[in-house]
DNA sequence: GTTTTTGAACTGACCAGTCAGTCTAAAAAC
DNA sequence: GTTTTTAGACTGACTGGTCAGTTCAAAAAC
């Protein structure tokens, strides 16, 4: 409801300045931009607000689209939230099992291995926090209608831990008797929120210490004089 | 909008269980019952679904009361919302604070007092795995309204575990190398993290059996042969 | 007689999703 | 080379519905 009467035409389609028709990858690859776009704005905003609070307009809006271009890319808004979750958690998996993996190759320990993910963690938290942020968020709770993506996206990260666990346990490097599944679980959990704090609280630590404080913490190099 | 004719009368006053009336004074507990009454409705509500996505509507229906009566005992969704944090948080850290000071008293060590507040933790997550959900949801949000409500809250809770840590490096127990608030922090999200994966993934397991994994872990017992 | 609860209607803001129409660049037709 | 057509991308006013919060007289509880 306009407080008054309108126009209601839109008249004069002002240019908007540099288009500079976006290059990229030669064929249609604008639209592809656009998608980005959204997922950059939607993802601060529903870290900052939760996904119920952010408005469709406000995404469009912060992405510097018109609502409509919303919809013309995503079905709708917990598509476009979906699409992000799997994006995001995606390039996640893909740094654990890289770390993983090259530690591996270069015959490190298992507990190198698990070391090497602890700083792959670090490394993406530091780089993608509000996804981190609107991960955490979501994960634990039902009745949600991406409720199974998550699933399956969080089931794909944590196995990558739950493997190294496994081998360290096969090759007796760890205690036959650990819980795999919960010990997996605890690890996420530990470089998780030591992350989000330091992110939250006390951004102006270097990742490398704060690295270091968890390795320590890994390799139990707590107890017992420094 | 009931689909049809209802009762529509509470006639009976349930006395919810246990809930000994405690706090406040001894005079005006009716109202204090459906204050609980509305605490309950709403953690569980706002642990599925989240903060908007409840609406009052539902939290009334389901503490079955009428809408009016909701806010004639809160002032605002939000409000309600507060007060369920604080009351929530206050339960969590007098748990902790108890598990610390009993660990004193019988002259455990320090290692002995941080593996009791993981049990107590678990414990308390164990009976209120709902808030403990919204909670974590909400702590690093930011742009919230009871963003400052949570802040607090969260540093009363922490500040128990950096206590013990504060204590076990002055007296020679831990290494003085250990960065107590990120370490803090990390033991914090193992315990949350493990639990709730615990109560979302494989509820049939005892607590018991979920401490032992968690204390193998905390006290490096992890790495060689079990 | 005071406090608390009820129930149901109402308001006004807010918001997801729609749709008819615009823009543009490139292909097709001339 | 110029005009016409096409189709993909985008626009933003508009619709239909939802929901927090209000109001209040009457009933119930204490």
């Amino acid at each position: 409801m306009p407080s008054s009467s309108v126009p209601a035409r839109a008249a004069v389609p002002v240019r908007i300045g540099t288009m500079e028709s976006s290059s990229t990858t030669g064929g249609g690859t604008r639209r592809e931009a656009t998608r980005q776009k959204l997922y950059e704005a939607a993802v601060t905003l529903i870290a900052e607000q939760g996904f119920s609070a952010t408005t469709v307009d406000e995404i469009a809006e912060r992405a510097g689209v018109a609502k409509g271009t919303v919809y013309y890319n995503f079905a709708s808004k917990s598509v476009l939230f979906e699409e992000l979750l799997r994006h995001g958690v995606g390039l996640l998996t893909a740094s654990l099992r890289e770390a993983a993996e090259q530690t591996a190759r270069e015959d490190g320990s298992r507990v190198d291995a698990l070391d090497a993910m602890v700083r792959a963690g670090l490394v993406f938290i530091d780089r993608y926090p509000a996804f981190t942020q609107l991960y955490v968020a979501e994960l634990w709770r039902t009745n949600r209608a991406w409720q199974s993506t998550l699933m399956v996206v969080r089931q794909q990260a944590v196995a990558v831990v739950e493997g190294v666990l496994r081998e360290g346990v096969d090759n007796g490097e760890f205690s036959d008797e650990i819980d795999i599944q919960l010990t997996a679980a605890a690890l996420v959990g530990m470089v998780l929120v030591a992350a989000l704090d330091w992110k939250s609280f006390q951004p102006e630590r270097s990742l490398d210490d704060v690295h270091a404080a968890l390795s320590r913490l890994l390799q139990g190099r707590v107890s017992g004089k420094g």
